[in-house]
DNA sequence: TAGTTCCGTAGTAGATATACTACATTTTTA
DNA sequence: TAAAAATGTAGTATATCTACTACGGAACTA
């Protein structure tokens, strides 16, 4: 029997995933989780076949959880969904080990094809995904800016254009201020920018909030 | 018979909306839209109880589609759902017309509350937006928030959605620190905004900068 | 494999920003 | 026109942020 784990923070979400999971698999046994905690809760206590993430969750972010999991179980698939738009994430979660990476705007029946697919332990990756992995692979230079951040350095960029303050993200993230800080100062040195102002647009220019 | 049409660019949410729908309305008769446009189009085919729509689709904005359809249908009730937990857009869409606005991380019975309301002819608001809408009422309203800033206000705006900081702006106006400062938290209160993010994004939206 | 650069993390001291409070002038409103 | 609200301005005390420095481990690189 097919055991399915949907962790995302928004109810709706789930009961879409699960309805449009089980039209797809009808004996499936589906579990839910809200965040980032409980999923790797879930995932030490029970088996799973697949685990289908969203990408931004309270607290842990998914893709610090998506190590985690790789940590427990490195054979698990684990499908990472978001409403970003592929291009931006994709590159970074499928190197952190992911199986695939969806945007919720898919078409019901790709998830279930991208599930089936993961499940053999093979990767489910869209035709746009795969032409930029290419061009990566190809041609390190024409790279945006924040392509050269560090995961860690990503999520504080984020967090940064959208108007938290640096103590607020150290709240959420666990971490010192003056971590937070420099963190912050190697995105400007990196981005070759001078304040807050600048990541925002930076930001909204590319789609990243 | 309840008539619910539901719009929303991403099939996930749809799912799982009509799937929380059925729950609360066994009978009710639900379609799906994926964008504004084909949502206009099925408003004046056909008559609906209630209208749940996200704010943010591809093409015409939510907001836009709002006003389009309180021209169509006056009475008819609209539920705007974003993923915005601010409220800094609640007040826009309820000033737009919008009978509620509910964040997607909302309980399933929250929705389910909040669509009875509407179709008694009801406003849903959430306690906290209640509050925000309070202390704007009695604001100028109609207006744009930023038409309510002095002068010396409106020219600090601009330099802090354009990065400058409150001391730079000091020296710039030949002015203390403080007072800078002290523009800037009423700007801040005035446009009821948390942060100079805020102020960024709304000068860009309003074309300010 | 040794060396170098990158990454994640944080402390200390100094720089900046903010919340409150205050007050004299306009400006608005009843 | 008297009372109330908004405006321009700033000080004090506190909160927050940043620059610089540091260090162990990871990831490249010659």
């Amino acid at each position: 029997m097919i055991r399915i784990l949907i962790a995302d923070d928004h109810s709706v979400v789930r009961k879409g995933l699960r309805q449009i999971l089980l039209e797809g698999f009808p004996t499936a046994d589906i579990e839910e989780v809200p965040d980032a905690e409980e999923m790797i809760r879930k995932i030490m206590q029970q088996e799973f076949n697949v685990v289908i993430s969203d990408l931004s969750m309270p607290g842990r972010s998914g893709l610090e959880a998506l190590s985690q999991i790789k940590q427990i179980n490195p054979k698990l698939p684990v499908l990472i969904l978001s409403i970003h738009p592929e291009e931006q994430y994709a590159l970074r979660v499928l190197k952190a080990g992911a199986s695939g990476y969806l945007s919720k705007d898919m078409a019901p029946d790709e998830l279930v094809n991208a599930v089936q697919r993961v499940m053999l332990g093979k990767k489910y990756i869209t035709a746009s995904i795969a032409e930029k992995l290419a061009s990566v692979l190809d041609n390190d230079s024409g790279r945006s800016p924040h392509e050269n951040l560090s995961d860690r350095e990503f999520s504080v960029l984020k967090m940064l254009a959208a108007g938290k303050s640096v103590s607020e993200i150290a709240e959420t993230l666990f971490l010192s201020v003056t971590t937070v800080s420099t963190y912050r100062s190697r995105i400007l040195t990196k981005m070759n920018m001078k304040n807050n102002a600048d990541l925002t647009l930076y930001s909204i220019e590319n789609k990243l909030i």
